[in-house]
DNA sequence: TGATAAATTGACCACCCGGTCAATAGTGCT
DNA sequence: AGCACTATTGACCGGGTGGTCAATTTATCA
């Protein structure tokens, strides 16, 4: 018998991504308890057991689609830390920023697959998630706020794990709110530009 | 015929506060879809229809508790910003955060529910609520900021509207991570005095 | 081609949901 | 006590859920 997990695997990429799609889409529009299995075999056009049996269950199938997505936003994140390292605090922070704008744009679905998991509250397994995301914003930010200090571009006395918060809290909810704008109204209304320095200064400078 | 809404404040105190209780309880406990009326029935001690007698339908339900969770958020809020309206800017933001921390503490089932419907998706009319809420917090954070542009305390040349988000941003990230704490761990290793340090500093001087 | 093995199907299961309503219990008045 | 009216009950409804599995289709190879 082939292992379970890997069954999906051998099949056609085509028929692969036509069941990604549907679950991806599912699981962005919904809930993890409101997403149906259902929805997801008729929106994939294949049978019920079918699915059930390249996954073993709901919660298995929402972990795949979260690694998916995780992996994803860690590109992103990796690719913008190392082109930006010898860059000073403000452009980094911006371009950070502009990455994660970027993500939304191309990965609508799975940016609010993440902020889903992020902000709501009934994933299985959400406590261990969220704990491993923390770490890593911990990890990832830190380090950024790390250079900045050894540089003297940031205070060197500052307490990195609240710096590290205010960042975080920031940024997530910056580019919460830029994808809800997205996904509603018209952009043109929504100054990035304006917003970045916005952000920029207020770590820097703060709002006196 | 009694109008249906106020069937339910006709009951004798101690069943209104029985049934409030089990539906606190449960809305705390779980999302909104997952929320079960049957559980409240039965937590409340009486019988379904009853309860579908009271309130017509679960959205109804909702409504009501959520309403009353943001009146009392409400009555904090107004209270120290009264309480405060002759002190500098930091101390102010100090007494908020002490104001919300105290809120959690004496009502850690509807600061869950506040959590929950600002940062979980999927409860009735929820966009108007968002809505609403957003425009709540700009007035309320937006006079406290204006203040302090008067008095030469913060940069008079502010976007108010993007200050205004991050104060939003950080003061509400924060308190939800204090209840998240509270809710599990021992308080013990948290310094509330630090963190308030850290909040009045970033926004008065930045990170630098 | 025909036998064997593997992949796919969808009817079906037990369970839970929000909501209904005829039947019953309780109350107050004459 | 007997009547009228109201408050309360809980069995029941249609519908949706995640998950199963015997039956069928498809692929493999002698």
């Amino acid at each position: 018998m082939i292992s379970n997990t890997n069954k999906f695997k051998q099949l056609a990429e085509e028929k692969q991504s036509r069941i990604m799609n549907a679950c991806i889409s599912e699981f962005a529009e919904n809930d993890y308890e409101t997403a149906s299995m259902n929805t997801v075999v008729n929106q994939a056009g294949i049978s019920k057991g079918s699915l059930f049996n390249y996954f073993q269950s709901k919660s298995i199938l929402y972990n795949h689609i979260y690694k998916l997505a995780l992996r994803e936003v860690k590109t992103y994140l990796r690719k913008v830390r190392d082109e930006t390292a010898q860059l000073p605090f403000n452009e980094r922070l911006s371009k950070i920023v502009d990455s994660g704008v970027q993500f939304i744009g191309e990965h609508p679905r799975l940016a609010r697959i993440y902020f889903r998991l992020v902000y709501s509250g009934d994933s299985p397994n959400r406590e261990k998630i969220v704990t491993e995301l923390q770490a890593m914003s911990e990890e990832y930010l830190g380090n950024i706020i790390q250079d900045a200090m050894d540089r003297n571009e940031l205070d060197p006395n500052l307490d990195k794990t609240q710096s590290v918060f205010f960042l975080d809290a920031v940024l997530n909810r910056f580019l919460k709110e830029y994808h809800e704008v997205m996904n509603k109204r018209s952009q043109d209304t929504f100054d990035k530009e304006e917003w970045v320095k916005g952000i920029t200064k207020l770590f820097t400078k703060g709002l006196s």
